[in-house]
DNA sequence: ATGACGGTCCAAGACCGA
């Protein structure tokens, strides 16, 4: 079973380039994050065709994150508990069952946090506080869990050009570190680096030639529970998206489990 | 040294992103 991330700038913008994709690789399991719509006005038929099921949680304008699925959704849960207040569609999750068990996948787009002096930034590390939360519940269950998505958080100073220029970023200071490494020490693995110690970029900026130049930041991520982590067989990063025509800003990130 | 992006709202330019 293959599992994606993708943040693909607006689907409705970026569906040629989906659609194509899809065709093209097949995964069977894919998170989109910044689909920047509402649920009525995403291209379902268009995707469905290519034979996904989809589970979409939209906002106007902004943000919104959707699961595309070649196995049947047993469950959907959308939204991050923790805070009536938050109305940002930026999680949504599904639980798919194959022939070896169960798998949980949940697909997030974590606030970016810029600037640090507004409240943009308390807001991202209140949400990080609240994600954790939500997945110590989760391995809880000792399940096969997949948590990816733009998680607007380079982890090391291996996965940024330019360590320097980066940090006191919110993607790359120490308060938005400390959130993300209680992620990892609850036992949720970076499956990326887990396979690999190569830099692999996610992202490129659309300004100043950070195509060009190899001007990349590594952000969007797939963290295995234990029981994911176990059947992980590769990583792979779909840089050469970045290069095609009207891209997003971000690439693909295909993990490859050994779940039948 | 300078200028250098793209999407969404919706119809001009603000807001957002990273």
């Amino acid at each position: 079973m293959r599992i994606a991330t993708w943040n693909i700038n607006g689907i409705n913008a970026r569906l040629e380039s989906v659609l194509a994709w899809l065709d093209e690789v097949k995964p069977d399991i894919v998170g989109l994050q910044e689909i920047k719509t509402i649920d009525e006005k995403f291209p379902r038929e268009e995707i469905e065709a290519l034979g996904y099921n989809i589970e979409t949680h939209g906002q106007k304008g902004f943000n919104g994150v959707a699961l595309l699925s070649r196995v049947p959704f047993d469950e959907v849960h959308r939204g991050l508990p923790g805070d009536d207040s938050d109305e940002q569609a930026r999680l949504i999750e599904g639980v798919f069952s194959t022939e070896t068990g169960v798998v949980r996948v949940c697909n997030i787009y974590l606030p970016n946090g810029n600037p640090v002096d507004s409240e943009k930034f308390p807001y991202k590390l209140g949400w990080m506080d609240r994600l954790n939360t939500y997945v110590a519940e989760r391995l809880e269950l000792e399940e096969p869990f997949v948590l990816i998505g733009d998680f607007n958080l380079i982890p090391t100073g291996h996965d940024t050009h330019d360590a320097k220029a980066w940090w006191g970023d919110a993607l790359f200071r120490p308060e938005s570190l400390e959130k993300f490494r209680i992620l990892a020490n609850m036992g949720m693995t970076d499956a990326l680096r887990a396979t690999s110690s190569e830099p692999s970029y996610t992202f490129w900026d659309f300004q100043g030639g950070a195509w060009r130049r190899n001007a990349g930041i590594r952000i969007d991520h797939l963290m295995l529970s234990p029981h994911a982590a176990d059947r992980l067989e590769g990583v792979r990063v779909h840089k050469d998206v970045r290069g095609q025509d009207k891209p997003s800003d971000h690439v693909p990130v295909e993990g490859t489990f050994a779940f039948a």
